[in-house]
DNA sequence: TCATTTTGTGAAATCGTTTTCACTTCTGTA
DNA sequence: TACAGAAGTGAAAACGATTTCACAAAATGA
């Protein structure tokens, strides 16, 4: 079923059918006989054919590292809120934490003419830079500060010192750290400076063996729970860089029966669901992932139709919540 | 950048230049200079005029209830690994828990022209019948049986059975149910039968102040507790019809300082990634929810390479895992 | 009444591919 | 030598929409 069949049966030019389906500089008497043939035959237009002439897609290219997440899927589920509610539709591309698929599913996005692309980062290189500007479509980034395209992001650094401020203030002294790689600029490096400092601020010593760098897994917390304190069994408080690793030291501490915090106080970033209903309940940090994603989607939306438009740089705050391990 | 530039720049015609990108039904000493021409210029076909012709987009469209669920985003983990392997691409839809939406998302995918569709069921109507069957594209159903398409799913009656029978061994008999809407077959119907099934064959009895029907969120666990112990105070255990009621369930008993499982014990589906590490450890069902997503993408594109195929009905199993709150 | 503007309309070009078809030019065989 | 078949090629016709352009009819103004 297309345009000139329609045409046909309401004995009219593709072209007026063209104009019903659009701006409609139409006399009222044809519009009422293309509508008509139009329900009875439920016709719909191919987005395709449209695309091949308007050069637009209605489609917009999401790039994540990984969709079974707590945080990335309430992103992914702010921005599906927003493009619905736009009339774009979301491609999704997960790259199950491999960096350089994210290349390849550029390309990808450039063959299916998306209109834009929203890149979920984890580690931003400068061939990601290279590509993304070569490709000329519009695009933002979220979860990355990043100097060459509109980005929302959280305020990691402060978050990591607020965090580790409110574990000394209560007491612990000797702190560990689990972090994760510091290609990952947000979650790797500013984490653990914002930790850092606050350990300095106060004078507080940090032995290279009681931090650890490891995958964002939750295997990561609980391996490396067990060779940091087989290092540093004096430890009274590991700060751990996401709750998903948090779990994994909490688990390898329940193992042991070491008492939480009593023993060894605990705390994590992202207030995932799990973190209030954990018992003791995860002390963490609160970010706006859902607000990030729709506030990322009505950017890109409004980049696209004003492509010349300045970027923007979008630092959302957080909040400390103060559970009970630590 | 086209094709007809493409074949400009390396001295031979367009149909060369696409017999290239396809079958290559050419002289080597073209298809140099061509692949020459393409790298150079990092020439990608535009996947719509391909569509226009071929009438196939290598696009999938995925349509879910809720994206930042645990269950279900391991599920589209597992369908874009495999379609991602097979070089298709993933159109998300999610209805937010609205089941009106899925129709509207149904008309986008046929506007988009999807090769296949998968649809991840929560409640399926005679109008989805009606729908999918006009629409003459390719879909399998996952997560709910399902007569007239090919579906995969998962054992929820004897998990159910099995579940609550388990419950009964440990020694408790005045078990209350918390569930969600009869609509729901799998989710809603299977496991609450399973559930009574369980429990008549051992002779118990059931009043029905002791079953409650929510939605899915945690919120409803939360609630519902709190009106099935104000109605029966004596229960010895409570079976949840997913991990997230369960969740909140839990959630009110510790804020009533109610131990788990020595006061009243607890079960829920889906084993979440939460139920291991939260002490007491949650006991649930584990269900093969990645697995299902991959299945799923296999099926579903076979059925598109071979349309004409019987309609497939996969049942997976589950596994039951006791831990520690029954 | 006549000139001018407005309004509505369809023919045809266009977007960027694939694929059919007809036409060379080879190659090998009788 | 002649001829059948294979191999390689490009012109041109699709695919299904939008949009420009030209033109007719109707409305307006003098």
């Amino acid at each position: 079923m297309n345009i000139s069949q329609i045409a046909k049966m309401a004995g009219v030019s593709p072209a007026a059918v063209s104009r019903y389906l659009n701006h409609g500089y139409l006399s009222e008497e044809k519009k009422v006989s293309i509508e008509k043939v139009i329900k009875e035959t439920g016709y719909i237009p191919s987005s395709q054919a449209q695309t091949l002439r308007t050069k637009t897609t209605k489609l917009i290219g999401v790039i994540i590292p990984k969709i079974d997440s707590d945080s990335i899927s309430q992103v992914v589920a702010g921005i599906g809120e927003v493009l619905t509610k736009q009339g774009y539709q979301m491609l999704l591309a997960n790259t199950e934490n491999q960096n350089d698929r994210e290349l390849e599913f550029l390309a990808t996005f450039q063959q299916h003419m998306v209109d834009g692309i929203i890149l979920l980062g984890t580690i931003l290189t400068a061939k990601h830079k290279a590509v993304l500007k070569a490709l000329n479509i519009p695009f933002i980034v979220l979860g990355q500060a990043c100097d060459y395209a509109s980005c929302i992001y959280h305020d990691d650094y402060l978050a990591a010192l607020t965090l580790t401020e409110y574990m000394i203030e209560k007491g612990h002294r000797r702190i560990g750290y689990l972090g994760v790689t510091e290609k990952d600029y947000a979650v790797g490096q500013l984490r653990k400076q914002g930790f850092l400092d606050a350990m300095s601020r106060q004078n507080l010593e940090i032995p290279a063996s009681s931090m650890r760098i490891g995958s964002f897994y939750m295997e990561n917390g609980y391996e490396n729970t067990k060779r940091l304190l087989a290092d540093c069994s004096d430890l009274d408080a590991i700060v751990c860089a996401t709750d998903t690793i948090a779990l994994g030291a909490i688990k390898y501490l329940n193992q042991l029966s070491i008492k939480i915090p009593n023993d060894i106080a605990i705390a994590g970033f992202g207030d995932s669901r799990i973190s209030s209903i954990l018992s003791p309940s995860l002390t963490t940090i609160h970010f706006y992932y859902r607000e990030c994603g729709s506030e990322g989607a009505k950017v890109l939306i409004d980049k696209i139709a004003n492509p010349s438009s300045p970027n923007k740089s979008l630092k959302y705050g957080f909040e400390l919540i103060k559970n009970e391990t630590a």
